[in-house]
DNA sequence: CAGGATCCGGACGGATACTG
DNA sequence: CAGTATCCGTCCGGATCCTG
């Protein structure tokens, strides 16, 4: 990280200050909340920017635009403009992106194996703790 | 290994739709500021709130305290209370818990593994576009 | 079509004081 | 020690209007 001029807050010692973490370097990354889905969307092809719009449900023009930005930034993505009129762009994952989009299907697989088991842990939860929220 | 070769699933219904995916429902657990340092600090074994709120730097008690609470809630965290004075209270991952956090491990090595890849794309990327955030 | 610029509410999380 | 209660600032993201 290029941030030595500032506070370099939890790369401290602590649950990650050995071998491993990195895991805030990567969750300040997909942790947002449009990030995955769209880079889900990619991961079956290329889109342009009104095709991602549609495809990913609720998001706003704005987060969108801010979205793949960030994904190009941090070289996920591949942006390619045509100087037609009117404008056209696609966007497509990198062999990078591509990797990472593996690595959180893995994650949304384990969701929907432990989906119930969670459920059923929160409804005992609320069961067992009444008048909160 | 699912989404590299078969680029193409299935069109319809969104990047979640609605029955398939899964992703927020696990981003929105692990997808906040906290959640996963305590993770990985709890896959270390057994620890007490005190131990837990050193071992996390820059952690507060109030957060500690929430975070700890929803992932007792959904099943990734076992507390036990002793009526000791003063109070002693233990966490430990779930058998659940400790998957999510193998899961997330994997994460965390994708990260640690393409780290200096992505800098160097950010790098390119902001000599390439100046005046941008 | 693909964004940029701006305004704004509300959630997230930090700081502090208090309790059993 | 292990929380609870309260106040408060920040910032993420939604809505809207404008541009090339």
């Amino acid at each position: 990280m290029s941030v030595a001029h500032t506070e370099v807050t939890h790369q401290a010692a602590g649950p990650c200050g050995d071998d491993d973490c990195g895991i805030r370097d990567v969750l300040d990354r997909i942790g947002d909340k449009w990030t995955v889905l769209v880079m889900v969307e990619l991961a079956k092809g290329v889109r342009r920017f009104r095709e991602l719009h549609r495809a990913v449900p609720g998001i706003s023009q704005r987060m969108l635009t801010l979205t793949t930005r960030r994904l190009c930034r941090d070289g996920l993505v591949e942006r390619t403009a045509f100087a037609t009129i009117p404008p056209q762009v696609e966007y497509r994952l990198t062999p990078m992106g591509r990797s990472l989009a593996e690595a959180v299907q893995r994650l949304a697989d384990w969701s929907r194996e432990h989906k119930d088991a969670m459920e059923d842990a929160r409804t005992r939860w609320d069961a067992g703790h009444p008048g909160e929220g």
